[in-house]
DNA sequence: GATGAATGAGTTTTCATTCAT
DNA sequence: TATGAATGAAAACTCATTCAT
């Protein structure tokens, strides 16, 4: 199931807020449902969801439980609290982008396109059809203290895998490589808030933003 | 006074929670200080704070009152409502960053330059020394549906003149330049989770982006 | 309006229920009584009623806040937290007793005299007409370690009353003053388990107690 | 494993709460300990720890289960409620004490050497090495309703030993032998609020009670 | 006998909002 | 204009209890 944003008014468009105002019984899926695996999963899917749609605060751990099939209470026999519970959404995040982004570049040789592949991984994993990692993205500014260092310790591994790809590039000698790195990454993230799908796909658009950095002198310096 | 986030872990660091954690009454400015002008304006720039560090759900009306040296009732005489003063404060930030920008570009004529320009500007009004205008950046995800229509309405004016400045680059043709102007925008606004005092200044970080995505060719063709 | 304990067969009987199981309703003073102060001291009563009767734990916010004519999150803009309620009835309650105690003692020269009017307004205080101060015997054991030494330090004032007493008389050799010192204290505390309308008055509880306790030989030496 | 108040600041002092602040995981026994006789009984102690150091409310069936090694549910099979099981755990701990007491005075005959026997017995089981019967005390004001009428049942054939005992002495005209027996009851009970190791031993404590209400007089005529 | 998972009513607490003064 | 006090709905979380396995 896919909850995109619609692009309004042309600009920057403010994100999707279905879940938030869906009726939370909407989303149940059947206890049955070929595609459950167990509670503990259906709630952090569910959790993953309204995380993505409404922020840290703004989710509520009633609709949670209701999205997820289960009363409120029931939740605390799998998570210790709401933070657990987003810390835990925002590691499985964490672990499928990683998945996918190692995937993504392997067996790639040249620097740029190793970058490219992984850009467009990244961004299909945040926009594709399970949006199960839409936390990533716009949760960082309502993250509360305690969290932190949690989610920083999370985002670490992954983020070091682009810092790796980014330092084989040959930058010119004006770029830095850190800011260059933080730009795609918060590029790439920003895409949670714009993209709506019957446009590019979200693989392309990822793919978009490498090729736009990628130097023509780099990538063809015989031609130039 | 100036509230930042500091890169935690090297990586894409969670965003700055100070103003969540500061007793409110350490942000209270005497109500004879020279610098205020009056109770509107006091709210208006505590609101900006609060809501730039927490979010919109994050934020609490008593906090705010509490900053601006006030009672949280006494708020309800100046807005009607959370949301309506969450609206007010956006568009002052979208009036400010306007000003800032349109400042910034007059004058110039290069296409490319006056993009770097606004970026700079862009950057520097969001992460600067009054930072008021933080709310453009992090609330997205968790603003509720009531308001989409009211932020989105005052964004379009502001990023038209992103449009406008766009259009007037020699893309390549493999570029979409609405892709092109969305992921500037966002990059641009994902400083606001990474920026901290000690580092790059805003406005190089937001020339750097562009000068990232400046293609040789177009900048500065009779050398190549 | 007084609540009892019943002596119900002859024992050491179990304590008053009474007030946890009326219905809230039942204790609520009109606001434009007589009596009412202000709301902040409603709560304050009412809770000491309800603590008294239920302990600690077993008071609820919901049932202070009806017999005190409010709703519950009401309590809140007058106490900080549950904690903060029960650290300042208990505090009310210690200085009622320590005003009670030295009113009594004043003026009188013997000291057992003295100790024995102490202890009558002790147990007057406890189970008379206001029972206000209730909360001093039976919330010892569900106190949480959180309260443990704001709580301690209440007591200690009121408790070196009684050792300054003690220290006045003239033990025999035998007889250790701190060990008699607690023996007093929890056995006229204990009287709030058993006491109950129609039998004897509070105070001659009390000085019964240390009539108990003053030994002939000292205080009439010549006769025995 | 022995738990016990320490005087804290010279007066009355707060109760333990070294159980309410373990870990449960601390206090379970493996299964196949040697003291284990069975689960019923190691749930009964556990209970008894549990309600001795938190009261009825404050005790909760999770950390009853945790500290008999078991989970919650299971407890069910062997009691009823949590009703049920402080019932349960209650009637054990006046079986022992009064199988202590009896014991105690077993062979004396002197009225007061009687009463003294049975005043040790009483504090050292409260406050002894196994300190089982802790319930004994504190949970007075916490019980609720439903449970009054059979802890009084099975507190009355224990205190009418007291009563008994009691009976025997010739005390002055004007004690009355109910407050005294009931001074004396409340006394004991409340050495299990301020007992600690390292001080005079439970059963010499008890003992010193006795002593401060003998009557040099009545004890020994002849000398005096 | 025991467990894992859930329940649902209840707990304390928060917070946007109101309103008489 | 501003405040002190209150509201009431909703939040996160707790906990005795149940029950199929």
């Amino acid at each position: 199931m896919q909850v995109a944003a619609t692009a309004v008014g042309g600009g920057l468009p403010v994100p999707p807020m279905e879940f938030c105002q869906l009726k939370a019984t909407e989303t149940i899926r059947p206890a049955d449902d070929p595609h459950t695996r167990n509670k503990r999963q259906q709630i952090l899917e569910a959790a993953a969801r309204q995380f993505s749609a409404c922020g840290f605060h703004g989710a509520n751990m009633r609709d949670v439980a209701a999205a997820a099939g289960v009363l409120a209470g029931s939740i605390y026999y799998h998570f210790e609290s709401k933070d657990a519970l987003f810390v835990a959404v925002h590691g499985a995040a964490i672990d499928m982008m990683t998945n996918a982004v190692r995937a993504a570049v392997a067996g790639i040789a040249d620097p740029w396109d190793r970058l490219e592949e992984a850009a467009a991984a990244h961004c299909e994993a945040l926009n594709g059809d399970s949006a199960f990692v839409g936390v990533i993205a716009p949760i960082f500014p309502v993250t509360i203290g305690a969290l932190r260092s949690q989610l920083t310790a999370q985002r670490d591994a992954y983020e070091s895998m682009f810092s790796d790809l980014i330092g084989k590039l040959e930058l010119e000698a004006d770029i830095d490589p850190k800011i260059f790195r933080l730009h795609v990454l918060t590029a790439l993230n920003g895409t949670k808030f714009w993209y709506g799908p019957g446009g590019m796909a979200p693989s392309e658009i990822g793919r978009q933003l490498i090729r736009m950095l990628r130097r023509r002198a780099t990538r063809d310096p015989g031609i130039v």
